[in-house]
DNA sequence: CTATATAATCGACGAATGTCGATGAAGTCA
DNA sequence: TGACTTCATCGACATTCGTCGATTATATAG
């Protein structure tokens, strides 16, 4: 998956250009990431903190921790979270300006 | 599916609430509705114009007429897009403010 | 009325998705 | 070393999704 930065400025605003298949596609794929209620709920959780430890979220979700991960994992490969080890646990935190450049695509 | 202002008004910012339930689940869903190419493509090409005619976005894409149908319903559904019947023709326009108010859930 | 055109719906099919339990990998602690 | 914790990966399953051909509904033209 490219960089959150190679996509179109913009998509659907009154003066969108056509896009190339390929942006198109990565659009679709940033949107989808966020096309699940949890994953949609993680990314709000996130954004309240700095960091939220993967323990955290799994006790927050009625939800197995193989499941937690994988919404994890597709929002991680879509760009919009990054993760650190730090010791046994892991803390997810939002990318800087991946959903205000996600935001953009959508209008001006 | 409730109107596009019944969106949280903001998701994923610095300074967002935690969501309720229901607002994930809409918001999600209006993410789901652009969260394949077809669709972001036919967005794309709306924004381009006041109005769309059906007949153009089947010639437009290399997809059968059903199923450009069946996108412009799910887009129709999720608030998007809404549709206006002359004669034999449909003719399709974006939502005023609907892509707008989606966004705003995104950032400030 | 008949024939034609446009677009929505239906039914079916393969592919992708969300979920789980089981397992594996890596770290911590005694 | 060995028991325990945390998290990622694997394999399987039911559901959803994107797509198509066939059909239906509605309108227009002759």
């Amino acid at each position: 998956m490219k960089s959150i930065a190679t996509l179109p400025a913009l998509c659907c605003g009154p003066a969108a250009e056509p896009l190339a298949v390929h942006e198109r596609d990565q659009l679709a794929a940033r949107f989808k990431a966020l096309a699940d209620p949890t994953r949609v709920a993680i990314v709000n959780q996130l954004s309240a903190a700095d960091e939220v430890c993967v323990c955290t979220l799994v006790d927050a979700f009625n939800l197995s921790q193989p499941t937690i991960s994988h919404h994890l994992r597709i929002l991680r490969e879509a760009g919009l979270v990054e993760s650190t080890r730090r010791g046994t646990w892991a803390f997810y935190r939002l990318v800087p300006d991946a959903l205000a450049a996600l935001r953009a695509t959508l209008g001006a």
